[in-house]
DNA sequence: GGTTGGGATGTTTTT
DNA sequence: CATCCCAACC
């Protein structure tokens, strides 16, 4: 306990013994640097700082996690508990709910993940009448995005005339108008998104001087990891609240920045410097972690890039394997040689699954390696992707406990309000928001006065409506009594939202309703854990826990050792034994999107670095000559960063240059100006023409005719009388079966049918075309 | 108003 | 290849 500075380096020890005062440790990878950062802490405290005291931010949930349990290993459970540590995004979720009501939203606002940001603006730029070709929700959503990060609200857009500009040169006018519609829809709806998690802490402490006072004397200490990744909107709450004691220390390493696309800014951490001159530098250069091979080849890499700080990372560790370079034929092999790799490896060195990680640039690369590791019954582990809680019947009834915390939370409203269906239809919906917007309230609001106010939906719909709403409130009145489990588990049973995929028998259907079985135990397992730790276990709690959980949080100890598969990103602050860098082609790693600066493809480079310096003791590096994109089969070229990578460290398990393929010979491009093939045509341009022909076709088959044309079958006719119970016929799409009942008239006729295929239908007669059999 | 299948369309990375 | 959207159909 008192001896841990022992077994720390010399710069370690600097770094933990400094107190106060501004400081900025550069730590290269793998060099102690958690370590450094749990020490300090606990350090701090045994100089008599109290953990109320003490701030640490961390870049995902489970890093916090573990450091906690470090520090209290040294400092002891119950004191390292009061520590404030956790992401940016849930310690400023946790404030923003305690000072809320002074922001004008209610203290159970929704927090909108990615998707319910982007069906909000689908929906504002539907309702504005806009081109959505040109008004990609998407990419909307992307530039709200970048303005909230780099603190530009609604009414400094409208004074920043550059930034009007260049959305006027996009041909889209209409992005300031947007953004104002999105913010305030989000304001009725009581909803943050995520950037709207910094930027109202920015606007809560700058509005509002006693509060930041409030925080600044609490926050005495201040830590912030990855300081590298931090955007704009995270660095000015930092700079606010570590402005009276100015006892900040930033953690990072200008090497492994590799968040630009969501924000963040490499400058603040090479800039630290000038915003607080009397700062104090620390150097950790020593890496534990990997092999002198590992780390020089990751180092002749990296001292390509320009934008960096002084610093040399090295070991003294052993020499180590040298890097393995191998080149396949396909994806597909190249994901056989990956788990056909791991498997030797096992067995000849007494390796476990978890030893091993495959690291790629994209989600959809997995598959392929995925593929392989089945084959050969390795246990592997995929993460990130879609996330459990981004499927849709979890969010589906995530959206319903949504609702009954706040009614007002539109997304959730309109995912749920239909669903299972309840006759309430797209026209209904419609008629809402627009009310809605005329009056200023949320949709739940206009579906509680109804009946008094001007709106053109007859009384059935009316009814329907507000059976909806008192289902919502029976809901509410529950939740006061019961906790997030069982709550969660009545509206599971009332909503029926198990039993029709039950009836279904799908295999899809059957792993869903497991996933709602899987949430449900998850809803349990987070109530039992935090009334043990005497923590928050509110319905409000765990919603925000999903709301900003990542897959490494979901993680359980206890799953049997597998291989982890991830995207670099992901791999962050990670280690492994054996590391697998799949992909390395150009186009795809560096990716084609990120190859028109210098900046962005440094930003890639820093990239390759992260992946490289993972590894402990051994890394390969793959690619392959053709792979699948798209469904279509491409040629791909090695990745720069192989020739980048300096030659002695490198161990060719396939000869360098390959053998020419056959179609390397003949120069494609001399057949450009081929006429477009009669044989090879494409498919799909064909069936375009054949529309094109169809449509010319009906403009000349006058409308009436078309009518009185059943079909081409004499046997079929639209008004069948001669359908009895009994009669087995056929269907065009159904196939053959029996009728087993008929009702109605006219029109109206319709038939109960039994089909073998498809199981009992309800089949209106005036459009079955039902061919009677017998 | 609900369902379904075809077709168009899009993939970098994520709190 | 996989998802989403829309038209056609029920």
């Amino acid at each position: 306990m008192n001896n841990y500075l022992d077994s720390l380096n010399e710069a370690q020890k600097q770094a933990v013994l400094q107190k106060d005062g501004p400081m900025i440790i550069i730590a290269g990878a793998g060099s102690g640097k958690t370590r450094v950062l749990t020490y300090r802490i606990a350090h701090l405290m045994q100089q008599g700082v109290d953990a109320f005291n003490i701030l640490s931010l961390t870049f995902t949930n489970k890093a916090a996690r573990e450091m906690k349990e470090r520090i209290a290993g040294v400092v002891g459970v119950s004191e390292a508990k009061n520590l404030w540590m956790g992401t940016f995004h849930s310690v400023f979720a946790r404030i923003l709910r305690s000072e809320a009501d002074k922001l004008g939203f209610p203290s159970n606002f929704t927090i909108y993940d990615t998707q319910d940001s982007v069906r909000l603006l689908t929906s504002i730029i539907k309702e504005m009448n806009l081109d959505k070709e040109r008004y990609k929700a998407k990419q909307i959503q992307n530039r709200i995005s970048s303005f909230k990060n780099s603190l530009v609200t609604v009414r400094a857009y409208f004074n920043n005339p550059d930034l009007q500009e260049a959305d006027m040169h996009a041909s889209r006018p209409r992005v300031g108008d947007i953004y104002k519609e999105y913010v305030d829809r989000c304001f009725k709806a009581g909803a943050m998104d995520f950037d709207d998690l910094l930027l109202r802490t920015n606007e809560l402490l700058a509005r509002f001087p006693e509060v930041l006072a409030k925080y600044q004397d609490r926050f005495r200490y201040i830590m912030v990891d990855e300081y590298q990744d931090t955007n704009h909107s995270q660095y000015l709450i930092v700079k606010a609240l570590a402005d009276r004691f100015q006892n900040i220390c930033v953690v990072g390493d200008d090497s492994q920045s590799i968040y630009s696309f969501r924000g963040a800014n490499i400058q603040n951490i090479l800039n630290f410097q000038k915003d607080y001159p009397d700062v104090k530098t620390f150097k950790l250069e020593q890496n534990y972690r990997s092999t002198k091979n590992i780390v020089n080849a990751a180092n002749s890499v990296i001292a390509r890039n320009k934008t960096k700080l002084d610093k040399e990372v090295w070991t003294s560790n052993d020499a180590g394997d040298s890097i393995n370079v191998m080149r396949t034929i396909s994806d597909g092999e190249e994901g056989r040689f990956v788990a056909q790799s791991v498997w030797e490896n096992m067995m000849n060195h007494q390796l476990k699954p978890d030893d091993f990680c495959v690291l790629y640039r994209t989600n959809s690369q997995s598959r392929a390696i995925e593929d392989a590791l089945r084959k050969k019954n390795i246990d592997y582990k995929i993460y990130g992707g879609i996330s459990f809680y981004q499927r849709k019947e979890i969010k589906d009834i995530l959206s319903y406990l949504r609702i009954l915390i706040n009614p007002n939370d539109e997304e959730a409203l309109k995912r749920i309000i239909n669903y299972p269906a309840r006759g309430i239809g797209a026209t209904t919906i419609d008629r809402l928001t627009i009310a809605a917007n005329y009056y200023k309230k949320s949709i739940f609001d206009i579906i509680k006065y109804i009946d008094k106010i001007d709106i053109k939906i007859n009384s059935s719909t009316k009814n329907k409506l507000q059976n909806f709403m008192n289902m919502i409130l029976r809901f509410q009145i529950e939740a006061q009594t019961k906790n997030a489990f069982e709550i969660a588990e009545i509206v599971v049973k009332q909503v029926r939202l198990i039993k029709d995929l039950e009836k279904d028998g799908t295999p899809e259907a059957v792993s869903k309703v497991e996933n709602v079985q899987e949430l449900l135990n998850g809803i349990k397992d987070f109530i039992t854990d935090k009334i043990e730790q005497g923590e928050d276990a509110s319905l409000t709690a765990f919603l925000e826990d999903v709301a900003l959980a990542t897959d490494f949080d979901s993680k359980k100890d206890n799953d049997k050792p597998s291989v982890s598969l991830m995207t670099i990103h992901q791999s962050k602050g990670l280690e492994y034994k054996y590391i697998y860098i799949v992909g390395l082609e150009e186009n795809l790693f560096p990716s084609a999107m990120s190859m028109n600066t210098r900046s962005e493809l440094e930003e890639e480079r820093r990239l390759f670095y992260v992946a490289l310096t993972r590894a402990e003791k051994v890394a390969y590096l793959t690619y392959a000559q053709t792979r699948y994109r798209w469904g279509k089969l491409i040629d791909s070229e090695p990745s720069r960063f192989l020739e980048e990578i300096d030659e002695q460290f490198l161990n060719y398990l396939t000869p360098k240059v390959p053998e020419p393929s056959i179609n390397r010979f003949v120069d494609k491009s001399l057949f450009d100006d081929a006429p477009k093939g009669i044989r090879f045509q494409k498919p799909i341009q064909r069936k375009k023409k054949e529309r094109e022909l169809l449509k010319k076709k009906e403009i000349e088959i006058p409308k009436n005719l078309k009518k009185v044309t059943p079909s081409s079958s004499t046997k079929t006719n639209l008004f069948d009388d001669n359908v009895t119970v009994g009669n087995i016929v056929e269907h065009n799409r159904f196939g053959r079966g029996k009728v087993l009942a008929l009702e109605g008239k006219g029109p109206n006729k319709k038939a109960e049918i039994q089909f073998g295929t498809v199981g009992k239908k309800k089949l209106l007669l005036q459009f079955a075309k039902l061919k009677v059999l017998g």
